[in-house]
DNA sequence: GCCAACGTTGGC
DNA sequence: GCCAACGTTGGC
């Protein structure tokens, strides 16, 4: 069964535009070092999911496109360079700490800002909107996702 | 830059 | 296993 998920990026990192610049609109999801985050993407999260693409910590953060889980997991490889911010001394490639996995960009949509979401009472239990949320990686029930994509993003 | 919230670390 | 200290996230 599908399933939908909110992904944080940066847009400074990876902006909605980079990855659809991205040869297939495709780009490994590197520099995820929260364990609740990495098992979604390990356990819970299937090819074919939607996404959420949400830019973070840049002056309008929000909503700024569709995405779709695009490959399994496998070993995050910034967590082995030294000269990566991303670095894990306490990983090694016989015994990797950290997972990426693809995601594709479908489309770009206007940026739906946090001041929208919370507007809508429709998504008050949002996880993203919720007190103390730093989970770069949420999932999304089926109605908020219809929610957000068929009344938010016309 | 501030700071609330939360996760991780490490001594005990 | 507890918990204080510390580091990080991320909106403002």
């Amino acid at each position: 069964m599908q399933q939908y998920w909110l992904m944080k990026s940066e847009p400074d990192e990876c902006s909605i535009d980079d990855a659809l610049a991205a040869p297939d609109a495709t780009v490994p999801w590197t520099g995820v070092r929260n364990y609740q985050a990495r098992n979604f993407m390990r356990d819970v999260m299937r090819v074919g999911d939607g996404v959420l693409f949400y830019h973070s910590s840049c002056p309008q953060p929000g909503i700024a496109g569709v995405a779709r889980v695009a490959s399994g997991t496998r070993p995050d490889p910034t967590q082995f360079d030294p000269g990566s911010p991303y670095f894990d001394p306490k990983s090694s490639p016989e015994k990797p700490r950290w997972l990426l996995l693809d995601v594709q960009a479908l489309q770009k949509t206007r940026l739906i800002g946090l001041p929208e979401l919370r507007a809508a009472p429709e998504l008050a239990d949002l996880q993203i909107l919720q007190r103390g949320n730093r989970l770069s990686i949420t999932p999304v029930s089926e109605d908020h996702w219809r929610f957000i994509t068929e009344q938010l993003m016309r």
